[in-house]
DNA sequence: TCGGGCACGTGAATTGCGTCACACTCTGCG
DNA sequence: CGCAGAGTGTGACGCAATTCACGTGCCCGA
């Protein structure tokens, strides 16, 4: 491809077709190429790289994984194909890792120059986009967990993920039934109650007479 | 609760708390309180209802469910939570069914209210909300796949979302590995290679010369 | 008050699927 | 050229989890 501009570059990616000259023109004086190599990790999930990525030329693959290194992909992402955006918009750490599955360019932009292209900050539809950024890491979280645990631990972490902080201990207040607990972590009935009981007799959890659950710190170990 | 206007009770939720004065009326302008009987369907999968609902009292499930009836809980909405945004953001219909458990009460906010809250139509935050409603479809219909579909069919589902149209035929274009897709489907990669080949002798796909596949017709029914 | 849902425990039979082990075919590269 | 490494087919085996078939307690409305 001949050298273009930082601007031309911007003109070819669909996420700006809709910008003004001027906004367009903004956007590439704060914008950087950057090439990664074949495998080399775009993102690492925890850790926060406060930019934005754009795919120009290439493939990227993301992915969790697990400790025992079982991985998961997440999707595929294509030229045009963005990263990044969620940990800007919330702050958090990146909940996946991104690897270049080929030789790829991509468009860097800081966070600067990404948020005064975002809504006021206190506005609705930051707020609802701050919302549907919960939802995505909450979904990939659960993709995970179906993909990589056993009904075991898919229980574990769905009580962990219910649980609230009260009073030193993790508490679930509204009693959950074991058959919809089952339509939650994509498991059989019968096997939800089979796994709670173990985790009661083995210390993990104690269900009170109102109903309510009691977690053990141990828990969140398995 | 003793009687109050629409604007106090926009006053009482979470994700009306920045508004101004001015804003917040002009929404009470728009709102209309609705009353759901326990067990109601609030919005239902495959429809469009053109509108936000926020919860103010009760609780509600977000559900998908297979031909066969089977569910999958996605979420449980409280007071302060809201739904229907993503349908609103991209006009499709809704990608899951919510249901209200317990009696509930919700404030309901048409299309065009919301949307003079919303970035400009094509502006650079309106496309990265799209973008995101996207990927949280995918990946709620992925969860699905996960808690109700065997092997067999995540990859028969994957194959089918992964191709594209061509002359008349599904087709996948860049090679994908078995074992790629094995950590796409959440299975082992002995496994996926025996479904794939079992979908070539039954005449469900047929891989070209050059790594790419056709798909037939029929694959969409299993 | 009684009966009929509805959520729950539990055992036994069944099976889908992961794991292991090994042989085979490519492709790129020294 | 030949070797190494990566992706792949395939059978045997074991286990985790669904399924089926019960019996049980409990709440609620007629």
């Amino acid at each position: 491809m001949a050298m273009l501009s930082n601007l031309d570059l911007i003109r070819r990616v669909p996420l700006f077709s809709m910008l003004t000259g001027e906004q367009a023109q903004s956007i590439a004086d704060g914008v950087v190429k950057r090439r990664f190599r074949r495998s080399e990790v775009m993102v690492e999930q925890g850790t926060r790289s406060n930019a934005l990525f754009i795919l120009l030329t290439g493939r990227a693959r993301v992915v969790t994984a697990d400790q025992r290194g079982r991985e998961v992909i997440l999707a595929v992402l294509q030229p045009g194909d963005y990263l990044g955006e969620m940990s800007l918009i919330d702050g958090e750490p990146h909940s996946a890792t991104v690897r270049a599955e080929v030789q790829t360019d991509a468009l860097v932009l800081g966070r600067s120059d990404f948020s005064h292209c975002l809504p006021d900050g206190n506005s609705l539809s930051y707020a609802i986009m701050r919302g549907l950024t919960a939802r995505l890491r909450a979904a990939d979280r659960q993709i995970e967990s179906l993909a990589l645990l056993d009904v075991y631990g898919r229980v574990a972490r769905a009580l962990l993920d219910m649980s609230e902080e009260g009073g030193g201990y993790r508490w679930i207040r509204n009693k959950v039934s074991r058959q919809d607990l089952a339509k939650v972590v994509g498991a059989s009935r019968e096997m939800v109650s089979r796994v709670m009981k173990d985790l009661e007799v083995r210390g993990f959890i104690e269900t009170q007479a109102d109903g309510s659950v009691q977690l053990k710190e141990t828990l969140a170990s398995r």
